[in-house]
DNA sequence: CCGAAATCTTGATTGATTCAAGAAAGTGGA
DNA sequence: TCCACTTTCTTGAATCAATCAAGATTTCGG
């Protein structure tokens, strides 16, 4: 796990100010991977005081535009953030509860970057969800 | 395209009562892929007159839950609907403006169903979105 | 240490979606 | 064809994540 100079680093090296929120909500997607936001507010104020919801959407935004956090919002759930980035790596998400856990790249390194018809757009990503029954939900379901 | 009498067919296929506003969403969704809510509540309109918004929610959640239709909602956009099902196609999707386009399974037959590790979750869909740019938001952000 | 630019605070607002209760319509059986 | 039962639709309000706006603070290069 990454230290605070590291997250300083981080920052600097991504030409964003190193202010104390940004350091917190860095901290805080790293050690609560697929938190959403209001989740990471609570953390970051538990760290930190008082710190207003404003200024960890700005954060977050843009930590996702740095490419230090990614944004991932499976359907029907809202925003969630983590720290793996840039390793291709896929999620599972459960349709009942909405748990998610990671999964790396089945097929290896980004197959499905090169799909059969892009319709002219430049694709920078793909993107993987599978969609499933957690086994909690599975039992509680099925009883 | 399918007529008024299949899209009758396919609601009694699925145990569901036939009435204006489920036809009329169904015909909407069929001819309008990738809609969002808000203009399948004005295609319905057109069609019927006035119907409220809470029924085309009902309409749509319904038909989903039925297989009728498909619900997507890649990150950043408010929930659209697709009458391809279990044809296991995937999307793309530009970053810009949001457009989305169908795209065949890249590799085959639902390549992506099988993760490197599922964490105990029974996987029964593998979604797929790529993102990128589409010609039009590409060439506005060169200039 | 200073000033410009970025960042954070406070407070209000938007907008998709859901909730709730009662009216209306569809369906299977008489 | 008509009835009763159940589902579905209407009306109206509420929720909640996310965004907008304006002014106060803070960071950081010089």
């Amino acid at each position: 796990m990454p230290t605070v100079t590291d997250f300083e680093r981080m920052l600097r090296g991504a030409a964003l100010r190193v202010t104390r929120p940004r350091l917190a909500v860095l901290t805080a997607v790293h050690h609560h991977p697929h938190a959403d936001t209001d989740s990471i507010i609570g953390v970051v104020r538990d760290d930190l005081g008082d710190v207003s919801h404003q200024a960890v959407y700005d954060v977050l935004r843009a930590l996702s535009a740095a490419g230090l956090v990614r944004r991932i919002q499976p359907a029907g759930s809202v925003g969630r953030y983590e720290s793996r980035t840039g390793d291709n790596h896929h999620h599972v998400v459960c349709r009942s509860c909405g748990v998610i856990a990671d999964v790396d790249c089945a097929v290896g390194d980004a197959p499905c970057l090169t799909p059969s018809d892009d319709h002219g757009i430049a694709i920078d990503e793909a993107e993987v969800i599978y969609w499933g029954l957690c086994p909690d939900c599975s039992t509680a379901q099925s009883s």
